[in-house]
DNA sequence: GATGAATGAGAATTCATTCAT
DNA sequence: AATGAATGAATTCTCATTCAT
């Protein structure tokens, strides 16, 4: 009794290919280069094919937003389970290339509404596992500073940090790294 | 370091009336948007008086860039003769459609090697004048952070309030904005 | 003239469905919707169970043309039986969803060879009843106007009606249809 | 001061080369083979260049249809200033070409709304033409029919003897055409 | 009986760019 | 200074059809 199949089914590694594919090209090209035609030439696989699995471009954004969405609940689980939770949520942040790619569809929204509203979605529940994340890691010494507001300077800090990494820009950005992760140590090493 | 190609003069109002065009194409529609029809369109032009202007996309794109940035660096020096220089670079880098703006224009750098050495040229230039700012502002009490460690900061926390506040994201973001400008304050009026 | 090709058995529920499907999709949309994909959306099937059932896609058009010549032949041969032929003849003529998936044939047959071949195999049946029903009405009063003329204009003046209604347009529509009744009227009542 | 241009000019040679050639197409093979790509084709263009001039496809059937419905606005005044007016409306109304294009564009109006509201924006001003040309030749011998009900029997059995002949369908064709003829005859010539 | 996968062709657009006037 | 004409490339999408299971 195989799984209940829909068009281009979870299990299938062509629809995995294509996905993986479009990744690639969104991290690597910018958004706009995400195009039926790219993917399938960086998957190796025909234009049609593409259409098959994902029969508009909102339909295959959408699907490579949502897995990345869930790896990223996954991530952020992970976190919550480590015994050092602010360095693994920092840590989850600087992943390059999955930043990378959330700046892209963050680009891509403003002219995207069936994306847009696919990451409204998402976007309440990965807010609230980092904030769990975060009052996990601070405990009873939250006195300085809001598990909210840490959350958006951790998410802004760590974008701008992988953004200009990207455009090639180093100014002060290793200082910049290890300021504010010895600033993050010192929140939990508070007595 | 070829000079950029310039058919029209400097000073024409068509020209004018082009870098505006796009500029309000990329901040509303995405960078990817900003071709020469939709420019055109906007402006109330004809297409090929935009390649009258413009040559090239990269021509346009980079004059546009150049402007932003000439004005940007218009801005610092009013922040550097400016009684609060942190709060007045604060307020530059909370100016959201010029902050939009760069967003867009670092999305765009992935794919346009024209552009991205035009923004490396004025990028240099930028960060020294962020610094003089900062320098200034906490004069002899820079001794919590270093200048361009808080260029940084200031840099990523302020277009991370600016990109979601364009996604409609708001949760903590007000506490946040007031928290960092809270803590902004303190570093100058520390004794 | 083979026969045509038919995997499905006649009496396959699933083929009627695909059928009364096309049949609907064409009188709506027009011929040019008629493909396999809408058809098989409409009906709720697969794609590709259409062409498990109709290999090509003018198979399934032939199959819908004869299930609409046999309703026809049906509904003439009840005509004939009818104490008012002629008002039958005009009742049959006027059925709007018949008409209409006629004229969509008709369209059609320009440019679809095998199409045009399987009408003009039901054509002279139909005319032949036609006539038959006519002559019937007639009886000996055929004096003003021959069986074969009076075919012509029953098919041309339902058609523009039927057309006219579909296309909204209204004007002197009904005036001319009353008109056209009382004057088919008048043909019997003639001592 | 040449006359004013908008993107194609109403007397571009190739603009009417378009027209003329989708006129072709679509009589020959059926409106849903008025594509961009065989029209130009049949014009001897690239496909790009009936989009410069056209930029949606409905602009170019709208134009299309105006520049037969302009014609047939000419064709009817003129058959208003014929000794035999309607000896001149039959014979507009049998321009085999021109019916067979306006049939195609009735069958397409079912799916292009724009086409539509093209259509019923002339549809009433052609209407009443037609009407004016049929009180001319009727005058006061208007007894027998209303002016609008033979309209719409005129336009009907000219459309079904055009349909028919397009074909290849031929039993009773001259016999019904002439009987109508002769018919028509006997309207304006009764005492 | 039924269906998922795959593919090549064609369609409608959009676009940057060149050129002649 | 401005603009109409033309074109080739790319993009999104729809479709009929084949094939293996």
């Amino acid at each position: 009794m195989a799984a209940p199949r829909r068009v281009g089914a979870e299990s299938s590694s062509t629809r995995t290919q294509i996905l993986e594919a479009t990744e690639q090209v969104m991290v690597e090209e910018g958004y706009a280069a995400a195009s039926t035609r790219r993917v399938a030439a960086r998957a190796g696989l025909k234009p049609s094919l593409v259409h098959y699995y994902f029969p508009t471009t909102d339909d295959l954004l959408i699907a490579v937003y949502r897995r990345s969405a869930e790896w990223a609940s996954g991530e952020l689980a992970k976190a919550l389970a480590d015994p050092q939770p602010l360095k693994a949520l920092w840590s989850y942040t600087m992943h390059t290339t999955r930043t990378a790619l959330m700046l892209e569809f963050m680009a891509m929204a403003t002219h995207r509404k069936a994306l847009q509203a696919a990451m409204a979605e998402h976007a309440g529940e990965t807010h609230r596992l980092q904030l769990e994340v975060i009052e996990q890691a601070l405990g009873d010494r939250a006195r300085d500073i809001p598990a909210d507001v840490l959350a958006t300077l951790i998410a802004g800090i760590g974008r701008a940090l992988v953004m200009e990494s990207g455009l090639g820009i180093s100014t002060g950005h290793i200082r910049a790294r290890e300021w504010f992760e010895g600033w993050l140590d010192g929140l939990t090493a508070k007595s």
